[in-house]
DNA sequence: AACTTCCATTGATTTTGGTCAAGATAAACC
DNA sequence: GGTTTATCTTGACCAAAATCAATGGAAGTT
């Protein structure tokens, strides 16, 4: 039921038989329906979804009504509004199912609670969030300095996966762009890639 | 030495004196002068530099050799290129002084030790990390969503300071953005913001 | 299978930011 | 103090991306 999420955790942090049990208290397994909120706007994000299954994303919606997406999440990888959930402040995200999901949610009281007895789960998060802040570094650096034909590049080179399964528009959206710009740089690059 | 370094320590995680010695023993201090390098482009990034005072910068070389800046620091943040300090390769970053400077550095092996030996350096670096990850992820999403103007005055409404002591073409680096483009959007705002 | 909705592409036009160039001011250096 | 260098601003022009609009195709629904 957790095989990807404490596949994920031994490959960083490795766990003893009764750790692995201790954390697996604090889960909880969960469904999500193609197109279902696990965060709205508004809200409070009340956990963290690690992706045992489907395909995720998380977007803001600006003052004209525009959808600008943050991130997209598969299989292995976690999503949350990081920010509302340890401060406990509303969030200006949303978060839904691109496809049928299936999650492992961690909540603000599990995190809080693992983070205290469980050590190996401090430095599992120390890990996903240096991991993190990594790949968002890698990502603002490609904004600020390379074309929109490399980024693109970049993207499909460092995320097959996604390009594979979410719709065009939506990568557009997070590389900041309209679709229709998106589509031309596709056939300025040849779009075999 | 390290006043500003312990006392934001202390605000994050209160030590105790008998910790907060053995933190001092993996610490060394460092001035810099204007314009000297912590790190350049191809070498690896040995140490971690959290500013006591003064300021400085991060920025890559694009391949026309233009620089663009990634973040500024002043007095009470931390400055590396995380990537190449945590996985020892080489950095593509250069980080230098925008200001003379007095720094404390901590090396990867202070790092690692520390993260074994001091289990409230462990709590801190998370922390930190935690937030550079947060301030990041609104920079993103500023990018992505926000207009020009916008995006300029949100940055000097949250670091007013860095706009007094940084000069203006370097913060037009910072947003991927010509000089001539910030100086037309500061008169179309009104300067005296 | 027919219908509807979503999606990607392409063209024409407008808007926005970059580039090039010149001039003004201020700061750093000798 | 005078010269050089850095910084900022403004204007004219150019390049790139957004917008508007239309089309064709794919996917989902009943």
């Amino acid at each position: 039921m957790y095989d990807v999420f404490f596949s994920k955790f031994n490959e960083k942090v490795q766990l003893s038989e009764s750790e692995e049990y201790a954390v697996k208290q604090f889960l909880t397994p969960k469904k999500l329906r193609k197109r279902q909120y696990l965060l709205q706007e508004g809200d409070i994000c009340k956990t963290v979804a690690f992706i045992e299954k489907g395909a995720m994303r998380s977007y803001i919606v600006d003052s004209d009504g525009q959808e600008h997406i943050f991130s997209f999440a598969l299989e292995g990888w976690a999503i949350g509004d990081l920010s509302s959930f340890l401060t406990e402040q509303i969030s200006t995200q949303n978060i839904d199912a691109l496809e049928d999901c299936e999650l492992v949610l961690i909540s603000k009281y599990a995190h809080d609670q693992m983070l205290i007895s469980v050590p190996k789960y401090a430095t599992f998060f120390r890990i996903l969030m240096t991991e993190a802040y990594i790949a968002l570094q890698k990502r603002t650096l490609s904004i600020i300095s390379m074309s929109l034909d490399d980024r693109y590049k970049s993207f499909i080179d460092q995320y097959p996966d996604i390009v594979q399964r979410v719709p065009q528009h939506m990568i557009a959206s997070h590389m900041g762009l309209s679709p229709e710009t998106l589509s031309r740089i596709r056939s300025r690059i040849g779009k075999s890639q």
